[in-house]
Parts: structure tokens; sequence; C-alpha cells
DNA sequence: AGCACGCCGACT
DNA sequence: GTCGGCGTGCTC
């Protein structure tokens, strides 16, 4: 018999081993942990099954070391979406099997939680009495082992008990053993809640309830404030109640502490929270508690979505827009796709929530409008933002703050309301420009400008993170330099100047490093010590700031003619979320959208009828131009050191591809990337598009392969992105 | 990805 | 004379 192992390595096959000869093959099933010799390493790989032949010389066969499980890490519906993905993102399953472990779990360690125990050894049992008298510490030891003494009685006969016992160990008297830990069942307490549900959110919940045993995709479309999290909170409290398990998915748990509170607050049990931030050792411990079902529900960020469950009963998905749910390296998975494909395999629905739902999701509820839950109204009378656009062209500006901007900014602040700047732009200013002969600062490894950092006081790249320090003089004729654009810093500058006696506080990356500045900035705000606020997309999620009277987006134009086909439902998107931060009290706010282009259909269509009217055009031009959702798209990225080899590479990919004959896949490319050195490394890719996926996954099964034993590959690092969130 | 082997430059 | 640069090749 035959072991067929998955390793962790991006080797795109599966290993075979010889069965170690103390182990029974008909005691193993797909799923459990093998200790194996790898070169000359040892790996830990999960079995994928055994069998009764192999193709490879027995000259190369070795034998497992150990099996580390006594039952299969992953139950069978876990084992087979997992394998699916591997299938359907093209990513070796060995790395995705890796993905789906807490990283202790990938090393070896026990599957359960053990208590590590002595026994004393027949020897032991005979001999220890024979100790001295004088030798107190270890007999007091072994009479303690003699009676199952728990470690924590151990460490009361004697501080340095660890050393006693090694040393009975060495003479054979006693042997280390570990027994499970019985895990309790928490039960949730769900503490009264006093919220009355509008009539919206009691239809949601209602619907929701309806498919309590059955697959079904819900999209809960609430605009901000509308209450979305009540209805998962009431829609969780019927599947616990009926002791089954909810998986809560959420963008980024440092950014949504808010969230996480409510449920803690809500049914006053741990949750289980699994996410990046945490040390190995409280994530393997919120995994453990999901697998046994001792959770109730289990909370985390995109790799949560292969958290192991009990008894699974409903899959939330909050801010189900957020591009953070889809991974942009290794293996590249959707964590929300997955999520619905999760839901399917178990036969529970799944509820996607957001105020501005992915093109992807409108387009599924379109076609069955039932599923489709929307919450329109704020909770109490708050009323929302009006939004008004400000042309850049008519008005005259200071540091990228226009006249008429200048005034409401005014105005807000003494009418005692707070003021949000938001602006997707780190730094001082984005380019750093000699007004004398046209030259700027441009990265030495990358195909983009560095942006200047005033308070730092160097330039970097935001590219690759080179820095190099503001040069005095024009590199090229030595000419004072000038910063030109804006970014968070200059804004924060500038908005001193215009307004001083008012508190500024800044959220971005370069502020905001470590999670209690971001706490003690966020106090600043709610205690409303800061009057104007700055800062990036981290302004637009998950914070609520009920003071925050005037939103300000000082420009919108970044967005709205990127060479991406997403570019404008992020902008849009980003938008509607920090018009959100607006208004949430009794007093209406104001959005202020500062543009050059005031006709533009995206930002007409927006302010017109608000983010649906928006996606309804979006949505037509995506058809149009036969984008996703409209088609299905993969794009095999490469980069090398130079860019011939790049393109040679996917010259060649490009040709087997249409050796293969796959009707139906269009190719675009190869071309270089919209960036085309990064980090000194050429890139370039070649875009796969189909009306539907089976074709592309037919043609990508072939195609891979081929790639992959290229002799052009030496040369190149490529990937494959199936479904790709960015074209670059 | 690791980890080795392998052949050419700057150091103790 | 070695230490070490990363090109190339292999991992059941």
């Amino acid at each position: 018999m035959y072991l067929e192992i998955a390793l962790d390595t991006p080797l795109r096959r599966v290993f075979d081993y010889r069965c170690p000869a103390d182990v029974a093959p008909a005691s193993l099933r797909a799923g459990m942990r093998v200790r194996v010799p790898f070169g000359k390493r040892r790996l830990v790989g999960v079995l994928i099954r055994v069998k009764s032949d192999t193709a490879v010389l027995s000259s190369k066969l070795r034998t497992a070391i150990e099996i580390l499980d006594d039952e299969p890490i992953f139950d069978s519906l876990l084992f087979e979406l997992l394998t699916w993905s591997a299938d359907y993102y093209r990513h070796p399953i060995g790395e995705v099997l890796a993905a789906a472990l807490p990283a202790v779990l990938r090393t070896g360690s026990a599957l359960y939680e053990h208590i590590e125990c002595w026994q004393l050894t027949e020897t032991g049992r005979a001999e220890w009495q024979s100790l001295p008298k004088t030798a107190t510490r270890l007999r007091a030891l072994a009479a303690a082992v003699s009676r199952d003494a728990t470690p924590s009685e151990l460490a009361e006969v004697a501080t340095t008990w660890r050393a006693g016992l090694r040393e009975l160990e060495q003479r054979g008297w006693v042997m280390r053993t570990s027994v499970p830990v019985e895990v309790a069942k928490q039960t949730a307490q769900i503490s009264n809640n006093a919220h009355d549900l509008s009539e919206a959110q009691q239809n949601a919940v209602a619907e929701i309830g309806r498919s309590q045993d059955r697959f079904r995709t819900l999209l809960l479309h609430g605009i901000t404030g509308s209450g979305k999290t009540e209805v998962y909170l009431r829609v969780i409290e019927s599947i616990v109640a009926v002791g089954k398990q909810a998986l809560v998915l959420v963008p980024e748990i440092a950014l949504t502490p808010q969230l996480v509170a409510r449920f803690q607050e809500r049914f006053n049990s741990p949750l289980a929270v699994l996410h990046s931030a945490r040390n190995d050792s409280d994530r393997l411990a919120a995994w453990r508690a999901a697998r046994s079902g001792a959770a109730p529900i289990v909370i985390g960020t995109r790799s949560a979505i292969f958290a192991p469950l009990k008894s699974p009963g409903i899959i939330v998905v909050d801010e189900e827009h957020d591009p953070s749910y889809k991974q942009q390296e290794g293996f590249r998975y959707s964590a929300r796709d997955l999520a619905i494909v999760r839901a399917q395999r178990h036969g529970i629905p799944i509820v996607l929530g957001s105020a501005t739902p992915s093109l992807e999701s409108l387009a599924r509820v379109k076609k069955q409008p039932a599923d489709l839950l929307s919450l329109p109204q704020r909770a109490g009378n708050a009323q929302p933002p009006r939004m008004r656009l400000v042309d850049l062209r008519k008005h005259a500006q200071t540091e990228g703050i226009a006249a008429p901007t200048m005034l409401s900014i005014k105005q807000h602040l003494e009418a005692n309301g707070q003021v949000l700047l938001y602006l997707n732009r780190r730094g001082f200013a984005p380019v750093l420009f000699c007004p004398a002969c046209g030259w700027s600062a441009t990265c030495s490894r990358c195909d983009a400008r560095m942006t200047v950092h005033q308070r730092a006081n160097n330039l970097t790249c935001h590219h690759c993170g080179h820095e190099t320090k503001i040069p005095e003089h024009c590199v090229s004729c030595e000419s004072p330099t000038k910063p030109v654009g804006q970014g968070t810093e200059r804004i924060e500058d500038t908005a001193a100047r215009l307004f001083p006696g008012n508190a500024i506080v800044r959220i971005d990356r370069d502020n905001i490093r470590r999670k209690g500045d971001l706490e003690s900035t966020l106090q600043s705000i709610h205690d409303g010590t800061a009057r104007i606020l700055v800062g990036t997309q981290m302004l637009t999620k998950g914070h609520h700031f009920p003071d925050v009277t005037l939103v300000v987006v000082l420009n919108a134009d970044q967005g709205l003619f990127g060479i991406d086909f997403r570019a404008s439902e992020r902008l849009a998107q980003n938008i509607v979320q920090v018009a959100g931060r607006a208004g949430r009290a009794e007093r209406a706010g104001e959005v202020l959208i500062q543009t050059e282009y005031p006709e533009h259909p995206l930002l007409t269509s927006l302010l017109g009828g608000g983010y649906s009217a928006f996606a309804e055009q979006a949505l037509l031009e995506r058809e149009q131009a036969h984008w996703p959702p409209f088609s299905r798209i993969a794009l095999v990225r490469v980069e090398a050191n130079k860019m011939e080899d790049a393109l040679a590479f996917l010259d060649a990919g490009r040709e087997t591809a249409q050796q293969q004959r796959v009707t139906g896949v269009r190719m675009l490319g190869p071309v270089a990337a919209p960036m085309p050195r990064r980090a000194g490394r050429y890139r370039a890719q070649l875009l796969l598009q189909a009306s539907t996926h089976a074709p592309l996954q037919k043609l990508l099964a072939r195609l891979l392969p081929e790639m992959e034993t290229s002799t052009l590959a030496k040369k190149v690092r490529w990937s494959i992105d199936v479904d790709p969130a960015e074209l670059f």
C-alpha cells in the first residue's frame, strides 16, 4: 500500500510514500496528517488517499515516518472544499491544505489540547521507595506522581519539579504521557436585546429565518447606519439557539473592533476569533473551539473561511464587497466566493452584507430578486447625508481645498461639527518636481514616481518600499525642487493653516502602525478633542463618527479613468462608505466631492440615484465590455529580470493554449503590465476570458502543466490568478 | 519553497 | 589559499 501525500511546497503534484510498517493501511483516512522525509527535510503532509499501486520507481520511494492523527484533521466536507478550491484556483493542493491549518498544526502538533502528565513505570513503582530519605524532593515528586498529580499539584510539591521529573525520567522511573482535555461546549447566554427592529430589519430577519435549513445566498444591502449588524445578531441568535454554529467573516478585525465587541456583548460567550494578528497559540485555541463545536460563533478574516465547524448553521460575510477578501498572492482565493461554495456544500444559508455590494452580488440578485434584502433607511430618525459636487475647474483652490469647500468646512466647524477630509493618498505629495527642467523624482527600481514624505523626511516608493532622502536640488539641473499635488500629510498642514485652533488627527498607514495608535486617535475623535479628521481608506472602514457632519472627498478623479475595469466600482464604494461616516446622529450630514469632471456619468448617477443607480449603470458598462460578472477571466502574471523573457514565456504560453483547441476562450496579450517595472523586475501578463468558467478551467488544466515544464519558465516567475480582483 | 551542488570573485 | 555569490536541479 502506498500513501499519496500533499506537501506544503509550490510543486503542483502529490508525492507517494510507503506506509510505515507498524501502521495498518485500513486505519488511514484522507485528511490525516503524516510526517514524511522530503529531501533533507522532514515535512508534515496531508494524506490524500491510500492506493495499491504507484508509478514511482521503487528506488525513489521512501517510507512515511509517522501518522500524526487518529482521525482526519479536516472533515470530509471541508476536505472536499479544499481540494475543490485547489482545483478551481489552480493552486498546488499542499499549499491550499496548509493555508487551512494554524501554523502550530502545520508543524505537527496534536490535534486536540492535551494536558501533560506523568506516571510511574513498573521499575519506578518497585524502586522509588529505595531513594535515600535525604532526597526529599525526589521522593515527594515520585509520591505525587504515584497519586496521578496534575502539573499544578506537582508545582506545589517543588518549584523545580520539571528538573526533578527529568531526573526520575532518566532513571527510568517515570514516563511522560498526555491526556486529551475534555472541551465543554460553551452555551451562549443571549443578552436582552433592547433594540426594536425596523420593519425592513424584521423582514430581513424573517426571510433569512425561512431559509435556515437550506442553501441560499442572500444579499443584505443596507445603507450605513441601517442596522445590518443587528440583523446578523438576530439571525445568529436563532441559529445558536438550535445548537448550530455561525461563521462570520469580516474584512479586517483590527479595523472593526466594534463589530466583534457587539457580538461579544450580545452572546456573553467567548467567540472563536481567527485572524493573522493573533499569536499562534490563540489561533490554535480558536481553531480547536471551532472544530469541536465548543464555540457557537466563529468570527474571522479571510482565512477563517477554512475554519473547521462541527455543526455549521449559517455563514455571514460582512462588507462583502471588501477587496481584502481576495488573497493577492500565493493561493489567490476569494473568501467571499468560497463562502458561497461552502454554504452550498453544507446546505446552509449565507448572508452577504454591505452598504455598497459588489457588482457580482448585485448581478446575482437581479436573477433572483427574492434574495435581495434591503435596508434603505437609517435607524432612528437619522437623515442620510446630502451629497454635492465641487467643480475644481471653476473655483480657486488652496493646496487641494477649493474655495466653496473651505467655506463649508468653516461653517461646520463653527456649528461645532467635526469635519472629515478623505484623500486616498498617503504622504505629503505624490510628486517631487523641478519647475525649471521638468524632472521629477522616480524610483530607481520601478516605473513610478517617488512620494514625498515630509514627516519622515524622505522619498518613498509606494510600490517597492524603496526610500531615499529628499534631494535639495534637481538631480538634472540643480534648480530648487517643489512637491506637487496633495497627500494626507500636506492636507493636514494646510488644514492647520486654514482652520487654526482646530485640533487635527491624521489616520493613515504611516501614522497608525500599532493597535494603540488607532485606539488613542479614535478616542480623541469620540471625546471631541479632534475637530478635523484627515485620512485614507482606513477611515472608511468600520468606525462610526457620530459628530462628523461634513465629509469631503478631496479628489474623486483618481478612480474615474482607471485602467482597471473595477476602478469605478471601487471609487463609488469608497465615496459611499466614507460618506456613511457623516450625519449619523440627529444632524443631517453633508458630503462634498471635489472633481474636475462633474459631468462624469459615474458621479452624476451616484449623486442622482445613489449607489444602486451607479451600480445599474456600471453593470450595463460591464455587460457591454464583456467584463465580469458577464464573463469569467483568469490572468497569467509573469515577472523576470528582462522584459523580453517575460513576454517570450507568455508568447509560448499563448501558442500552447491555442494548440489545445479549447473553444470559447479569448486571449488578450501578452502585454507589459500597466507598471512594467517593479522592484527591478519586469512584469507582463496574459488575460484569458470566456463567457463561462468551464472552458477557462479546461484550458488552464491543460496549459499550466505545459507552462510549468517549459524551459522558458526557468528565467521567470509566473502565477495564475483565477477571478483576479485587479488587472495588474 | 528549501536545500544541495557547483563553479568564479574578494577577503582573512 | 578559503568564504560565498546565486545559477541549476531535485524533492516520492
